[in-house]
Parts: C-alpha cells; sequence; structure tokens
DNA sequence: ATATTATATATAAAAGTTTATGTATAAATC
DNA sequence: GATTTATACATAAACTTTTATATATAATAT
C-alpha cells in the first residue's frame, strides 16, 4: 500500500526520501504513515520495477540527495489503483481498545490515568487538526490553484481526521465518566 | 500485539485456535483482527515462550482440537503488557482515505461510486454493532454475571464502534454532497 | 447433484513493517 | 560547552502479517 502512497505524493512533482517522509508526516499521517527505512526500501522497489526513475542530485556540507521522478508506467499504476473500487471495509488496530477490552485486570485508578493520558493527547491532535493541517492545505491551494480539486478532496480526509479525534475525546469522556461510576 | 491480544482472551478460559478466532471475529474485531494462520503460529510462539500450555483433545469425525491454557507466566506477561501506559496515540492506516486523498486523478462519477459503495458497507457495520456486538455482550454477562467489570469496559469498545461508524456514515454523506457541488 | 460453509490444524513462502546501526555536518537549543 | 534536532541516505536483522497450500468430513445451500 505504500507503493501507491509514495506513487501518488511523487506525481505532484518529483521528491527525494526525506522529502516525502516530511510530506507524509503533515499531510496523511493521521491515514497513512511510514518509517524512513520503509520510504527509502520501497523507493527503490519501485525504481527497480521501472515506477520511478531516480537521479542524484550532488550537495556540498550534506548528504547527495536521491530524487525520484514517476514514470509512465507509475502514472498508469496509480491510476490503475485509484480506479479499482473498494469493496470492503477497512479493518483497522487500535491498541488503546484492545488494552481497555482486557483492562478489568487493573484497578479503576489504574484505567482512569490511562485514559486521562490518552485525552490530552487526543487534545492536542484536535489543535493540530484544526489550525495546522487546515492552514497546510489553504496554503497549497494560494501558491498553486490547479491544486483546487486536489484540496478539495485533501480538505475531506482532514475534516475525518478533526471529527474523529473529536469524537474521540468525546468517548473519552465518556468512558472515564462510565468507569468512575460504575466500575 | 496479537500475542497480547491471545493471553487476554484465554486469560478468560481455554480454547482451541478456531474458538478464538470466533471470539475475535466476533468481539475485537473493529479495533483487532488476525487471520487463522497468524493465530495458530502466535499460538505456538506462545507456548513456546512459556505462556501458554497446550493439550489435544481428541474429537470423532473432525479434527482433534489444541486447546491452549493460560500460565503463570502469561497472566504476569499479560498484567505488564496492561499496566504499562500508551503514552502516544496509535497511528491507524485506512486504505480509503489513501485514495481519497490521491482521486483528483479519477473523475467526479468514479470517485462518487466509490463513495456510495462505503456508505452501503458502513450502514450495515452500524446495524452490527447495535444488534448483534450490543446482545452478544449483554448475553454475556448474563450467563457469567462475575465479568460485569469487564462488560463495562466491552460495551465502551462497542460504543466507540458504534459511534464511529455512524460518524463515518455522516461523513461520507457529507464528503459526498461536496463533491456533487464542487469538484 | 454440486458447491459452499463450517469444523479443525498446520506450515511454507511472500510481503510488509519496525528497529537498530552506521555515516556526516550544520544549526539550534540548553 | 554539550546535547539535541535537522538534513540525508543506506542496509541488515527482526518481527509481524498475509497468502497459499494441504488434509478431512459433515452440514447446508443452490
Amino acid at each position: 500500500m505504500l507503493r501507491h502512497a509514495l506513487l501518488g505524493i511523487l506525481n505532484y512533482h518529483p521528491m527525494n526520501g526525506y522529502e516525502i517522509k516530511q510530506f507524509m508526516d503533515q499531510s496523511t499521517s493521521h491515514f497513512w504513515y511510514a518509517k524512513l527505512s520503509q520510504i527509502y526500501t520501497t523507493l527503490k522497489a519501485l525504481e527497480q520495477d521501472g515506477l520511478l526513475v531516480s537521479e542524484v542530485q550532488p550537495q556540498e556540507d550534506r548528504p547527495d540527495r536521491r530524487v525520484y521522478t514517476i514514470t509512465a508506467a507509475g502514472q498508469t499504476a496509480l491510476r490503475a489503483w485509484l480506479a479499482e473500487p473498494l469493496t470492503q471495509i477497512d479493518q483497522t488496530k487500535e491498541p488503546l481498545l484492545l488494552k481497555l477490552f482486557f483492562s478489568a485486570q487493573l484497578d479503576k485508578e489504574a484505567i482512569l490515568a490511562q485514559l486521562h493520558i490518552q485525552r490530552a493527547l487526543y487534545q492536542r491532535l484536535l489543535e493540530t487538526h484544526r489550525s495546522q493541517t487546515a492552514a497546510l492545505i489553504k496554503e497549497a491551494v494560494e501558491h498553486q490553484p490547479h491544486l483546487k480539486r486536489d484540496a478539495l478532496l485533501w480538505e475531506s480526509t482532514r475534516r475525518l481526521g478533526e471529527l474523529s479525534t473529536e469524537l474521540y475525546v468525546r468517548w473519552l469522556d465518556e468512558t472515564i465518566a462510565q468507569i468512575q461510576e460504575h466500575f
């Protein structure tokens, strides 16, 4: 799946691995993320398959940059993946819920402490979605007006991130209250 | 992580791999799932580490069942994992959002078609959360009153499943409308 | 009649992902 | 002055997960 993400990103413009990592951290990380090591090896694999080509840009003082460009074959592969409809629901994995599910083993205070930590984290994430992520999309369209349709879709993914983080905070409050009263 | 899930499940009572799969499909699948093949190999690994022991129960007409029981070391490991607080947000991966993010490549009708498919799927899942999953928890407590505290936590995970599926459907409607108007 | 689903386990191979390690320098922070 | 963060790549090892294959029978659905 990361393969497709990388093709999608490089379809905007050529980039090196480090830049791709930053792009993902800022835009897709709430629904797709990857470690740098995985990005580098996947880029290499995509080049071997002819979906990307790379060229080294020498730099002084810093390691040279290897910049990847999508090929015609890469664009075809990207479009094929986009066109193929998802006919099943994405099954996700959430360690917090898994742990909570079995937490009757713990005492009340330990459970509550963990939920409070999570609440703080999600509250902070919510603010990021609302300010930073929103600003980045707005800025991108201002500089590149041809990305207007892309931005509409980016905004909808950001919106779900905001809504579900909001929901998570509400659910944590609800759950904390439930446990405080009935556990 | 599956290791901990299996310890958590077997801490209720001894089970064989096939039963564990069914248990997960019915209860944890919206936040943790696994294929049978992975369950079998992980059970074996846990036994090698001394966290489980197994015994074969012969059956006629069907393959024998290998029933796993958690050991004292397994219970210690389970509790250690439960006690260790999560200090970061779970990063999840959602193929639908990844695809949507790059879908400006597609035409309007193709995007809308994909979103409508997802809406139908999530609508059906919502009903499952509300009826089946809720009923299973209720039934479990009726038969085993000592699981009351567990059930409170199970119910909170079910509740998040219901709430976020509901949200997903609403977001899909919102997104479909946005695209219809502005894409 | 035929195909699928359910019961039950097992293993190999492939694919995907994370963790650890190594190199090198500049800038920023403490 | 010392440590951390940022820039930039690369690779090996470990771990996790999926896909495919094999076996065997009963019950159910088409």
